[in-house]
DNA sequence: TTTTTTTACTAAAACGTTTTAGTATGTTTG
DNA sequence: CAAACATACTAAAACGTTTTAGTAAAAAAA
């Protein structure tokens, strides 16, 4: 029943000739192993004919190379990380690559059993959102000579490549916007995390805040309290310790969903009165009412440099040479929640 | 630099016996192939020792098994496809297969492109979310030998296996619950689609109306009007055409999306004044205001059941045996959105 | 005319597994 | 005590490619 698909071997029988021919022929080294014209056009022809679909597997084997990449982030389901995968995919397949998505919690253990998992011989490259503890890993694959590229975040002294945004700058624009349309008292709610993006995205926020002369009021949820669940009792809490804050600024989607959450559970009319800005857009943001002001990522600039360092490491055999550390500036989409009320 | 991995070859050679007791050792088959205990237990402790990893590729190559799945959707950014894909991920690495994801856009030309790119042998198996025309590409398939399991929407006429969710039934509900709640002149905006799962929510809707004695409305977009960006305008003429319209119900989610888009930009008011349900719940739905009843399916279920229909495929040789088709039940999720106005 | 070079092609090894079809012992059984 | 069987292991083929190291004939150079 299963029509076992045709091979270099199959072209080779039928035209009496051996399976190097054929194989060079269809490899595109025709002229350079001196194939003749001739034969090479009969080769060719006749593997259309057929419709002769090399054995990715056969050639992996044989090649070293899969042809597959790896694009771990933390949750696929993520808005954020959905978006920039549907536009990474676009990419990848247009350069010959697959891709398998996968999803790390944000979690070591995690982390390193997916690494592990892939195998490092069978994909050619990972694209990678590190969880916090994974510097050792990224390093073994370094060292292994494994194309990696970081996402999102890095790790403070591992050189490696990466594509970040600048988060200071963008968090500090948010918060100086704030500030621009005259919110004094602006809470800033992030995750208790030591990891590069949210230290920035701290850093940005408390300078804009230093700068003016205002009062800084953080709230950082543990992340693992986040997973439990838990995260809509913290800011619940928050609200009702800082009774005086007048904007609100949160530092991810998912905090910003919990975040609306709560103010709606509690306290609705707070959404209307407060300065609200989200890091990360999202489709629903420009629906909500009020529309709220976020932070956007350049998803489309992020996917085009992942595959413009990812590349070259791909056809190299030795990765470690030069990294590059690429930052990008994000847009802040103005929206009704961060107007002067 | 790159460390080569150890193979099969490294331990028998270490351990001066043949690669076949090692692979049989390796494969659990050490007692049905008369192997020692005390020679079994040194292969197994060698192995782990150095950390053996088998080369999936090879193991590939010899199987004619790859141990990868297509995840193949609309479109992996959309929230409910990237929801799902989040917990198919996790049930299938559990039983030892990777996925790759992909998105078809809902057109034809891409699924087979995408179809063909897998090339057959290199993956085991397809989880399809069918663009309408490939009725014969799902044949060609089953003919074949591949294991496929349709996901959301099914052929007539075509025996293949199946998950999908009761559309009729949800679509009935939910327009029945708006009835219930006193609305009279209810809209139903969605796709211009014979595919099974749109049919469906379309005489659910209709069923209910008719059997209420009310009048039906609907806006049926065309798809490649949606894909252009220009449904935004379709739904807006329905709403200055139909200007008594008490409720509305969205067939799709990206539909409810543009629908309060819309509804936000020319007459904010009316979205607190209509009856609306959406169909495919949203995180955002619960923190909107109004919040917004949905139709929500079951993506555990739904994820579950691909699963044990894809598994028994990946066993048996021969595919074409007995199919199944799945219908699962939806939640309506009330809020208020739907309630008397 | 002999030697060298170029052209046109191929045999066979290799990638790392799994599996078939063994062999060489030792142990029962009739 | 031979025949049958069980135990413990292995050689080699196979999966479908790519690539190295060729060969034989024709053309060019000496």
């Amino acid at each position: 029943m299963k029509k076992k698909p045709v091979s270099i071997r199959n072209i080779a029988d039928e035209l009496k000739i051996s399976v190097t021919t054929v194989s060079f022929v269809l490899n595109g080294k025709a002229k350079e192993k001196h194939i003749s014209k001739e034969l090479t056009k009969k080769v060719l022809d006749y593997a259309k004919l057929i419709n002769y679909r090399p054995n990715q597997i056969a050639q992996s084997l044989r090649t070293g190379k899969s042809k597959i990449l790896v694009f771990m982030v933390e949750d696929i389901s993520n808005n954020f990380f959905s978006k920039l995968a549907r536009i990474f995919e676009d990419i990848a397949y247009e350069k010959g690559y697959k891709v398998i998505f996968c999803s790390n919690e944000n979690d070591d253990e995690k982390s390193n059993e997916l690494i592990n998992l892939f195998n490092f011989r069978q994909v050619d490259g990972f694209i990678i959102v590190p969880s916090p503890g994974i510097k050792d890993t990224i390093e073994g694959l370094i060292k292994d000579n494994i194309p990696v590229v970081l996402l999102d975040r890095f790790f403070e002294g591992l050189d490696c490549n990466s594509v970040v945004i600048d988060n200071v700058q963008a968090s500090f624009d948010a918060t100086q916007h704030l500030i621009q349309n005259k919110f004094k008292n602006i809470g800033f709610i992030t995750t208790a995390s030591d990891q590069s993006q949210m230290m920035g995205r701290l850093s940005g926020y408390e300078k804009a805040v230093a700068e003016n002369g205002l009062k800084s009021h953080t709230l950082q949820i543990p992340f693992n309290e986040i997973i439990k669940g838990r995260g809509k009792e913290y800011v619940k809490n928050f609200f009702e310790k800082y009774t005086d804050l007048d904007a609100v600024f949160f530092a991810t989607n998912y905090l910003a969903q919990s975040g609306l959450e709560v103010l709606k559970e509690n306290n609705p009319k707070l959404i209307k009165e407060l300065g609200i800005i989200a890091f990360d857009d999202n489709d629903m943001f420009k629906i909500y009412d009020p529309t709220i002001t976020s932070v956007a990522q350049p998803l489309i600039e992020i996917s085009t440099k992942l595959m413009e360092l990812m590349l070259p490491l791909l056809k190299k055999k030795d990765v470690s040479e030069t990294h590059h550390n690429i930052v990008l500036k994000t847009e802040l989409i103005l929206r009704e929640s961060s107007l002067v009320k």
